[in-house]
DNA sequence: GCCAACGTTGGC
DNA sequence: GCCAACGTTGGC
């Protein structure tokens, strides 16, 4: 099982609003960068687990998990002449964009900041705490997972 | 294939 | 809203 961080903007797409939809299952749609994109495609595998993290918010940071529930298909927000990620260029064919469908897992008691999490030297390798970062879905490794979900009770 | 211009991301 | 970082685009 492998793991891996999902970004997103609360005012755009929250936690709460996974956990509004049916089954609080949803695809990670919208997602137009080829690197991340690879991983979707190629690399999340049903089973897999994933933070869910808020950026572009007054406080960026991890807020829960979802576990993927479906592997890569492709994205049909590409194909949706009204969809913001609409993309002319992909063909049913050839499709460019990928998504897997994630469900709510675990809300945590509160959020892990991060500004925390640039202060565990366990995570400083991560590159979310990297400068510069901008991808929207990035692997986690086995020893992060464990390290930030052992962050959470502290949080009580 | 180089690289300047431009657009986007995201912390602060 | 600012701005640094980074990806993409397109002329040459």
């Amino acid at each position: 099982m492998a793991y891996w961080l999902f970004k997103s903007e609360p005012g755009n797409f929250s936690l709460d609003d996974l956990y509004a939809c049916p089954q609080h299952i949803d695809a990670w749609n919208g997602v137009r960068n080829y690197q991340a994109r690879n991983f979707l495609r190629d690399q999340i595998a049903r089973g897999d687990r994933g933070f869910f993290y808020h950026s572009k918010c007054t406080v960026p940071g991890i807020v829960g998990t979802v576990e993927i529930v479906r592997a890569g298909y492709p994205d049909p927000t590409q194909w949706d002449p009204d969809s913001p990620y609409y993309d002319p260029k992909s063909t049913p064919a050839c499709p460019r964009w990928f998504v897997v469908d994630v469900r709510f897992e675990k809300k945590f008691t509160a959020i892990i900041p991060l500004h925390a999490l640039k202060r565990l030297p366990e995570l400083a390798t991560m590159p979310l705490v990297q400068r510069g970062n901008r991808l929207s879905v990035l692997p986690v490794s086995a020893v992060e997972w464990r390290c930030i979900q052992s962050m959470e009770p502290l949080l009580l």
